[in-house]
DNA sequence: GAGTGGTCTAGACCACGGG
DNA sequence: CCGTGGTCTAGACCACTCT
């Protein structure tokens, strides 16, 4: 029935209506960054709307960026996103400190592994040539944002696994290796988080996503780097600044 | 009750199963680019499943970029997206054209405006400066992909409006008033599309796109071009290729 | 153990499109 | 007009976190 909905916006959509509602106690500080929404229950019995409904409108302000969920613990309103400049080669530590923010890494899982003919065309390397690939979770201000996997020639970094790898990995590279990158091929797109990576970043598969790959060479055009990237798509903005010639 | 879903997936959730059935149909090609999928009321009886959890598994796919809807008449295969790389000066239509596919563009309108304080800053012109202001909505193969917003110095490009606007804009800037492009500053972020930018694509509010905001200066720094565009997020992929020095 | 979101059912009516 | 997706209801049980 819906007794008495608080202004249900002009269309008459409730999922909307309600969408409208909370953006706009977001938008009037009301609720902050981290903060906390009121249970889907308790917004059904306060608007009188089916709990269908709610969730409909909670995964408009999702889809947008506003809100989040902690699987099983409630929604939150999001923080707002860092902004990742690819031309750049400082890394993640250093660009999300730059932006007043607290970086944080994970190193999921590092192995030796050899080359498969997909990977050994990328490198230039033969089949079965020794490569490094590394899984790492990372962090803004305790809240995973993306993981990533990571390849690299054995050849080019030899014992690179003795070394911690919850720190810069490019920095490791130039002062250990020197290894600096003097072109980045990278490639974006607009994807949904499924399976492991959204299960690593502890969110419903299906959340939407942006998948960034990124192809490092060195002077000599060799690769050094093979990298792909899942974020979550709230926590991201992407910013490239380009001069011609 | 579900008495016979086909392979229920291993973690027997019905909606994570449908979706990986769909996504099977696709990845064998027993459903192509534009292939029309069953109705929600055909796969509910055929599947044993309620509609709300077809529904469910359909808004993964889509979220995935595997599929999309038209309102009310169906869900459809995606097709494959269009490469865009920010650092080329080739306008939308030599790129579409350059990987195969059928570019179209119209004007949905185009008008003179006068700078408010933040159009005024950006183009470093004062309060009240005339300035064109183009909305265009853009075509790949017959499908809306984007919707854009361009803004426009008047006193660098007289007359701009007497030119028709569903061609390549780069190109009247270029031969007509001798401008062209020296830097782009991009900026992409993962957002929803809602309100107008929705409708005028003919999706449903809330579907996730891509924002790209670019500011195109000429060699003497002066701003040519200020534009937003909102683009259907299964439609484009973001390629780079930045060297240093 | 209580409370939360996650999944699912089985209906209903509406709005819009031209399968 | 008929079929489609869009919206909505009012329940239910489960899995997980910890307010």
């Amino acid at each position: 029935m819906a007794n008495s909905i608080p202004a249900p916006r002009a269309e008459g959509l409730h999922y909307l209506g309600l969408r409208d509602d909370i953006a706009r106690r977001i938008a009037t500080g009301l609720l902050g960054p981290g903060d906390r929404l009121p249970a889907e229950r308790r917004l059904q019995a306060d608007l009188g709307i089916a709990r269908g409904t709610i969730r409909e409108g909670l995964f408009q302000l999702e889809a947008e960026g506003a809100i989040y969920r902690r699987d099983r613990s409630g929604w939150y309103v999001s923080p707002p996103p860092v902004v990742y400049d690819p031309t750049r080669w400082e890394g993640f530590i250093s660009y999300v400190e730059a932006q007043g923010r607290r970086p944080a890494t994970e190193t999921i899982s590092a192995e030796l592994i050899v080359a498969d003919p997909l990977l050994a065309g990328v490198f230039g390397r033969p089949v079965g040539a020794p490569l490094y690939r590394i899984r790492r979770r990372r962090y803004v201000d305790d809240r995973a944002v993306l993981v990533e996997r990571i390849v690299i020639d054995a050849a080019l970094a030899p014992d690179l696994l003795s070394h911690s790898l919850d720190q810069s990995l490019t920095d490791i590279l130039k002062s250990v290796y020197g290894l600096s990158v003097a072109r980045n091929q990278v490639s974006m797109r607009p994807c949904a988080l499924t399976g492991e990576d959204a299960a690593a970043l502890g969110v419903k598969s299906g959340l939407p996503g942006l998948h960034v790959q990124r192809l490092s060479h060195d002077a000599g055009g060799r690769v050094i780097e093979f990298d792909h990237e899942y974020w979550r798509h709230d926590a991201v903005r992407i910013d490239v600044d380009i001069r011609v010639r």
